[in-house]
DNA sequence: CGAGGTATTGACGGCTCTCAAGTCTGGTGG
DNA sequence: CCACCAGACTTGAGAGCCGTCAATACCTCG
């Protein structure tokens, strides 16, 4: 019946880590319009909103990095995305956010009100053109993420380094913020597996991994070529 | 490098079959104001759009059924989702479409103006909201299909089955519009391990497969507990 | 009635999960 | 500064699920 592992669930979490608000107000930039927000710092691991949790704000992310992700009742974990600078997430625009979004390592994150997104929305069209445009972005990003998830492992962490590093880069190396069991809830692997096909890679030349959070890209071609 | 079944791409498809118009004028329900579109009927596995062309029109099932799909390189099919009656599809709010769209058996759907509908929300805000709401539930159904992803061909077949099940639902009978190979499509399996896991959800006596097209639940809490 | 596509069933192999050590790293305290 | 510790990562062995290949049954339609 559950055949990957359960552990997932059972993770470290910094508790009761109460957000401090950094700054009184601050600006947003990429919308149309002014829309300010409040910079929030976060812990490693610290809950950023649930499911099920009234969705009042939207965030976007300044320094750091956050995960979204969806919690199986056998406490399988599916990480739905990861959210870089400059990235905004908690969109959704029921009145419930549907999945749960925690702070990956420290981070700082500019929480906005929803309804005063709602209301420039209302009064003008450019910032709900805006908002469309990003929910269907978001969508088809999961819509790529799914194609991942049917893949064999070699493809999906081939893939997932060549976004990463589309997404993070400047250069051939990348400086993951997250950890290896991150990567296994993405990809929909072990944290074994993930290790193992990371290895590899780096036998194989694609890759090199100098210390266990930074990856080089040595051989793009080669990871193209599995990414398919 | 590849390990699933390459032969997904060669299927037959009746080709060269132009839609028919039915009608002249139609309306949208649902629309806080009206929309039109125009009726049209396709046929088996005939094309609605291709990924890439320009979304100039969005779609809504009248009859019958559609499939939205993307393509991998190496011939394996990931099909996104179904569109049953009533629901509409082909949103996504790029200028060209991010996955491709057939119909699935005989159907009869309504094809509207996207510049009609951008219009309308920039004139009515309501609209705006209803497009906005409605890309936001399609984006909550791509995640919950990633959750299907990674569990077991048992949970996957009886998650599928129980989707359905609510969508068309009436009584535990469903009158399942696609092949096996569109549902192994749809789950991310083969089509030897969609049959065979029906046949073990019918031998553990939580379905009955009349004919291959129809499939009763037998005991819901069966599968209730397989889905997890 | 025959033909072609569709679905089922079986045997086998491989990829990935599971379980279990072992190694490395980063942070803490002496 | 170094020793120590906990968590993170890697590596290995074995098993199980699902994909592959292949043969057979079914079903629709000409």
């Amino acid at each position: 019946m559950l055949m990957q592992n359960a552990r997932t669930i059972s993770r470290t979490r910094s508790v009761s880590n109460r957000p401090t608000v950094l700054d009184s107000s601050n600006q947003v930039e990429d919308f149309p319009v002014d829309v300010t927000g409040v910079p929030v710092s976060y812990a490693r691991n610290e809950e950023i909103f649930g499911e099920g949790e009234p969705a009042d704000y939207v965030y976007k992310v300044i320094s750091g990095a956050a995960r979204s992700y969806k919690v199986l009742n056998d406490g399988r974990r599916q990480i739905g995305g990861f959210h870089l600078p400059g990235e905004l997430f908690g969109l959704g625009f029921g009145d419930v956010h549907h999945c749960s979004a925690e702070s990956v390592g420290k981070s700082t994150i500019l929480v906005i009100k929803r309804k005063s997104l709602i209301a420039l929305a209302a009064a003008d069209y450019r910032v709900a053109q805006f908002l469309l445009a990003l929910t269907a972005r978001e969508l088809q990003r999961v819509q790529d993420h799914m194609l991942l998830l049917i893949r064999s492992a070699q493809e999906r962490v081939a893939g997932f380094l060549l976004e990463m590093a589309e997404r993070m880069a400047k250069a051939d190396a990348i400086d993951l913020p997250m950890s290896r069991q991150d990567i296994a809830d993405y990809l929909g692997l072990t944290i074994e597996t993930v290790s193992r096909t990371l290895t590899q890679l780096e036998s194989a030349a694609a890759i090199s991994v100098p210390t266990c959070r930074r990856i080089v890209l040595r051989n793009r071609n080669a990871l193209n070529r599995l990414h398919a």
